[in-house]
DNA sequence: ATGCAAATGCAAATGGTTCGCATTTGTGTT
DNA sequence: AACACAAATGCGAACCATTTGCATTTGCAT
């Protein structure tokens, strides 16, 4: 994967302390991240922005679809990832709330037969899968 | 389908002017509405309510699964339809955002392979195809 | 017809996100 | 290395969807 420099330079984005913190807090993250949490965690490690600019930076990683908006169903809030380059669909735990990523899809084939039938030009789809992951499947049978 | 009346009797729920005619509103509806839409679309019909009641009434449908609260990307605001009763996926059409509801579905099979591979327990899943229906696929090739 | 829990209206509060504007900073150019 | 200027940032206020508190009204079992 890209370091967060070589993101910047890709898009001809300004290189700013700020800039490069969220894309290395977003690298290093295996869930999803609010605005509050990114501009949390950085007040944490003494990072002093302001929650506007969080927002403005990802409107701009969005944007250049270097970071991806998400919704889930167990938050109302509009949570961040990096954008993944492969096609795939995701698998978050709804009790810890992490998130895997897995390249592969199994609705292509459905999505033509059903562009057919409806007479729907299907230009993207969106799946996603709720469920315990192993650690919190195992802990919570205990 | 049940009638709007019925819905009300089978979840012991008051049968309010309200009440009825937000459930044949969406009932009639072939597209999502949000609280503001029903509202409005209320106001045009001459019914006295509030908003705040709109969003108490939803609340108590969604509550007792006869509406279901829906996400979609074209808007941030929480969207409303009557919830079905079989398993299936939409259409959705992203210009003039008419739904279609598909009974049926492709992913069972991946899932538990993907159950299997990642040990995560999959509980659900989400599914939604956006994409051009036929009218306005006609309409925006001419 | 009566009583009471549930439903409603209204206004105020909330919470996430966006915006306006003054100031600062990164970076290409001298 | 200094300059110039567009872009980035900080701060607070504004915004919008949604929720809540509380006083009043209403559906419905008795």
């Amino acid at each position: 994967m890209k370091t967060p420099e070589k993101m910047l330079e890709l898009h001809n984005l300004k290189k700013t302390g700020h800039r490069l913190m969220i894309l290395t807090i977003l690298k290093e993250s295996d869930r999803f991240l609010s605005a509050d949490d990114l501009y949390m965690k950085m007040k944490e490690e003494d990072e002093n922005i302001s929650l506007s600019t969080v927002y403005r930076i990802l409107e701009t990683f969005v944007l250049k679809s270097i970071v991806s908006a998400v919704n889930v169903e167990f938050s109302k809030k509009v949570l961040y990832e990096l954008a993944h380059e492969a096609h795939g669909h995701r698998l978050i735990c709804t009790n810890c709330h992490k998130v895997v990523y897995v390249e592969d899809c199994p609705v292509h084939n459905f999505e033509d037969a059903i562009s057919e039938e409806y007479d729907f030009d299907i230009k993207r789809h969106k799946l996603d899968f709720y469920g315990l992951c192993s650690e919190c499947k195992a802990e919570l049978s205990s």
